[in-house]
This record gives structure tokens, sequence and C-alpha cells, in this order.
DNA sequence: GTGTTTACTTGTGATATGCAAGTGATGAAG
DNA sequence: CTTCATCACTTGCATATCACAAGTAAACAC
């Protein structure tokens, strides 16, 4: 296991971040968590940028030291855990649509839906919490 | 010179996004450019957080690639090179700023100003609109 | 010319990543 | 209650990336 990620220390909002959620992989496991219902380790795994086992076991203890997610057994089959955002993870939704935003508007390949791209600019709002209810609502399922 | 970066070219614009500027320097160097009006290798090499001088030439090179800065020799002092953000660099500053009010939000000891904090909140266009042209505004001082 | 500033490049050891294979706990089937 | 499959990892190793130190080259100041 690799211990202590590189600490910049400087109190800078951007350096926060980057040193929390700003490596290589894991705004694509928050983006699998938040965008597409996903909550298990085999789940993650599959995702179409294919991140190595150790790398995503890693990731995964980090984002939980940092407060983002939650790990819990699954309680429906009792050797899987549920890997779930926390409120402080869920409050990355914005970071990640206007992300969405962006590539949609300088990607000319993207498969981002224009219907969620009209969607950030004319009710980024009711956006917002609309992604938050569905990511909270699959946690009530679970129970 | 790193040439080719990772590219996971799935079409999704997180994805997209990360293979663009998502690496440790990258958005320490926009962050700079767009809210403390650095403009030149130095400036950049004198940071706190200590980029290292290949990886800050490797990470202007692939973010002139990328469109995102754009580069030219300054004509007060032509042994200096100026670098500084196209519209779609710019067009990062929502992405920024969102960081920021996460950041304010969970860090302890985050250094973030409140007074921009607040306004992220209550004049998110007005402030958007001030920093962009505010760093439009130092290009045409250089001219 | 000589020295200084500015923007890099190069070399080398440390660190992180990617890939393949292995482990241990849970649960399902007979 | 034994065997087999699933799921979430861990381990080992080759490769890639990074950090640090030192060196190079062009522009300018004198």
């Amino acid at each position: 296991m690799t211990r202590s990620k590189s600490k910049r220390q400087t109190g800078c909002p951007i350096a926060f971040a980057l040193d929390t959620f700003g490596d290589k992989w894991s705004l694509i496991i928050i983006r699998d968590m938040l965008m597409r219902g996903k909550e298990t380790y085999g789940e993650f795994l599959a995702a179409d940028e294919k991140i190595a086992t150790n790398i995503l076991a890693d990731r995964l203890q980090h984002l939980q030291d940092e407060g983002l997610i939650e790990k819990s057994r699954d309680p429906q089959n009792r050797r899987r855990f549920l890997y779930r955002l926390t409120p402080k993870g869920l409050d990355l939704a914005p970071i990640v649509l206007e992300m969405v935003r962006w590539s949609a508007a300088y990607d000319p390949n993207t498969k981002a839906s224009q219907a969620v791209v009209t969607r950030i600019q004319s009710d980024r709002e009711g956006l917002l919490k609309d992604i938050i209810q569905k990511s909270q609502r699959s946690q009530d399922e679970g129970r």
C-alpha cells in the first residue's frame, strides 16, 4: 500500500483540491459513483478506462481516508462491499459538471449528452439536485 | 521531452478533461495565470509548490499543444517568453472557481479569501467576468 | 568581450504505475 | 461439510514518470 500522498500544504484551495482528488484516477471513480450509479469494486474495475486493480484499491483507500467515500458491507450479499459518496464527496458534483461542460465544448469527439450540457447552462441548480438525489436514492435501496 | 500523454479516448468528458489538464501540476500553472497574473517561466518556477523545471517545461508544452495557452516573446525583453491563456484556457475559470469553493468548505486550514468564496455563491457570473477581464487586461499591457 | 538573466535540457536516482498472478473470506450447490 | 465460484483485494516485477542537480544557449547589460 502506498502511504502518504505528497502534501503541498500551502493553504491554497487549488493545491488542496489536487492533493485530495487530483490524480489520474480519483475523478474517474467519483464520476462512476456520481453519474453512473456504480458502487462496488468490480463495477469500478470494469470501467472503459481500465484502471489497474492495485491502483483502484489504493485510490479507494485514499478517498476513504479523505472522507469523500464510505465503505460498508452489502447486506444483500455479504462478500461484497458498497462504496458510497459522503456529503463531502457528493459536493464534488459542481466541479464534475463544469468539467463536463468544458469538455463538451472543446472535444470534437465528445459523447456528452447534449441534453445534459444544455441543462448545465439552463438549470444548473435543478440538475445538481437531481444528480445528488439520484445518488442518495440508490443508497436507500441498499438498506 | 515526454511525448504522447496517455490517451483514454473513450469520449467521456471527464476522461477528456483529465487527459488535457488532469495531472498534478497543470492546474497549478493555470491557477497562477488565471488568479495571480503570472505569465513567465520564472514566475511559475517560483510558486510555493516548487514545481521541478523539467516538469514545468513539459507541462507548458503540453498545455500549448492542447491549445490552452499561447507562447510569445516579450517585446519588452526578448530573452523572456510570455505564456497566456487562450479562450479555451480562460474557460477553465468556472472549474477552478468550483474547486476553490469546495476546498474553502472542507479545508480547515484554507487560505481562500472569504470575500471570493462569498462572491462565488452570490455573484458567480460577475466574478467570472472580472477574472477573465483581469487576465486579458494584462495581455493588452504587454503589447 | 565578460557577466547576468531567462528559459530551458540532460542525467540520475527515487517513486508511482501497469500488468499478471496469487490469496482469503463469503456464499452457493450437492 | 466439502467443493467450487465470486469478490475484493495483495504481491512481485518491469516500465514509466518524477524530482533534484547540474549544464547549455540565447538575449541583454556593461
